[in-house]
RNA sequence: GUGGGUGUAGUUCAGCGGUUAGAGCGUCAGAUUGUGGCUCUGAAAGUCGUGGGUUCGAUUCCCAUCACCCACCCCA
């Protein structure tokens, strides 16, 4: 128990952290081609941010919330979603005073959601974002498709598909709610229990359910599609025709609902396959309400949220994942113990030269010092043995080659540094 | 939250109601004494998930509990 990690969360290990290190810089190269910057919000936050921010009629924040009193009675709670704590950054530093649009990401953001863990499904997972404020046009929304959709093509995972839709803006998913709920009443009944409370307060999300009798039920359904206002038509067609102009291959989805209750318009998913299934990698869409819900200025906004674990996962799974780089490129091997100071200090030298370079800190023999060195997958293996401290100088062993040379001690830097390691 | 499966060495897994629980991989050490990958030899390493029960005796059977995996729910 004291040594297991708690349910639902994963350690980092040294063998996956390179794995990690690449797609966060991956990640931060899309985002700086694109004119995102990044930020970086706290972990928790007060309660009532996410109840009015997510919505207190989702899931995410009638059940899976990790909510506490901290010692002076308040109510926080660990982030389940990474938006609303940027919109609120967005608001306390009024950031919507400069320059619109305020382009934003974060990266590897702790996401927590208290749900029964599986695979790629934990309860502290983390997220890279991307968020734009200002900006009402469907532009934006497609540039932020774009850009999530390279960056995955990019890092090679294959099997990607894009659903959007559009849920319309308060203006009109009235009237879609009245005409589902129509169409709908007469099959009340039947529908399942969660449903049936989805039936007055989000009827939207019954299109979601994965049961089959509600997934049979539903058939005919009026889309949303059919009932967008004016704005919100053209606000969509002005998506699908940018996507098109960009090249990305899309699909309308009108059943592509969301769990957060903030979106408006635009909604996306990128998913791919795993394992017999498909999963979801990157969802999102617009907000042109949430801002001025939490307290601040009328001001639309956009983004999307990514599961860095089912990235990583999917990467592994398909087989994508760059090869490990080496560890080192040099290892200074002592044949004697009376060699052990030298060839630590250096190493030490190579490392201060900006090599990467290691010793022996084991004590233990020159053959098994080569061993330790070719699991580093050390390029050079430089040896210190008697005969070299006698003559002040240093053997030089390329490991792949195995062809030695010797060099004086006190210009063994050098060369290395000129055979880059 | 509901349903199903699985817990044995660092890891992947054998095993059996009965003496000191095994293998591959990994780790460490050797193979005539200054050199890695391949091969060979040897060693270390396990509260048999945890707690109860049945039994003369439980790693094995039963119950509970915890953890992991899978499906649902939901989502990234």
């Amino acid at each position: 128990m004291l040594t297991q990690a708690p349910r639902g969360t994963k350690d980092v290990t040294p063998e996956v952290s390179a794995l990690w290190q690449y797609v966060e810089a991956q990640m931060r190269d899309a985002c700086a081609k694109a004119g995102y910057r990044e930020v970086r919000t706290p972990t928790f936050e007060h309660t009532e941010l996410f109840v009015r921010g997510v919505g207190d009629t989702t899931d995410v924040v009638q059940k899976e919330m990790y909510t506490f009193l901290d010692k002076g009675d308040r109510s926080v709670t660990l982030k389940p979603e990474g938006t609303a704590g940027v919109v609120r950054m967005l608001i306390e530093n009024r950031l919507y005073a400069e320059a619109q649009p305020m382009k934003l990401y974060y990266l590897n953001s702790p996401i927590f959601r208290y749900e029964k863990p599986q695979s790629g499904r934990f309860r502290e997972h983390h997220q890279f974002g991307v968020e734009a404020f200002g900006a009402a046009g469907a532009t934006v929304d497609a540039e932020q498709i774009a850009l999530a959709w390279d960056l995955l093509q990019g890092l090679g995972i294959k099997d990607l598909r894009l659903n959007v839709n559009s849920i319309g803006c308060p203006g009109c998913r009235p009237e879609y709610h009245d005409r589902l709920r129509a169409f709908l009443a007469q099959r009340l009944e039947s529908l399942c229990g969660t449903c049936k409370e989805r039936f007055d307060r989000n009827p939207m999300r019954i299109l979601d359910c994965k049961s089959p009798e509600c997934q049979r039920l539903i058939t005919g359904t009026p889309s949303v599609l059919d009932c967008l206002c004016g704005e919100c038509e053209a606000h969509f067609a002005a998506l699908q025709e940018t996507l098109g102009l960009f090249g990305l291959p899309f699909q309308v989805d009108p059943g592509i609902v969301r769990g957060l209750d903030y979106y408006t318009k635009t909604v996306f998913e990128i998913l791919t396959d795993i394992g017999g299934g498909s999963l979801a990698i990157t969802g999102g869409g617009r907000y042109d309400l949430l801002v001025e819900q939490l307290g601040g200025p009328t001001l639309p906004g956009v983004g999307f949220g990514m599961g860095m674990e089912r990235v990583l996962m999917v990467m592994e799974a398909q087989g994508v994942a760059p090869p490990v780089q080496g560890l080192i490129d040099v290892f200074v091997c002592a044949q004697t113990p009376a060699a052990r100071q030298p060839a630590m200090v250096l190493a030490m030298a190579l490392r201060r030269a900006g090599i990467r370079a290691d010793a022996d800190h084991m004590a233990r023999s020159l053959k098994a010092q080569f061993k330790y060195a070719d699991k580093c997958a050390a390029r050079t293996v430089a040896v210190l043995g008697e005969e070299e401290l006698r003559e002040g100088c240093v053997t030089l062993r390329d490991m792949a080659t195995r062809v030695e040379s010797r060099v004086p001690l006190d210009g063994a830097v050098e060369a290395l540094k000129q055979c880059g390691g």
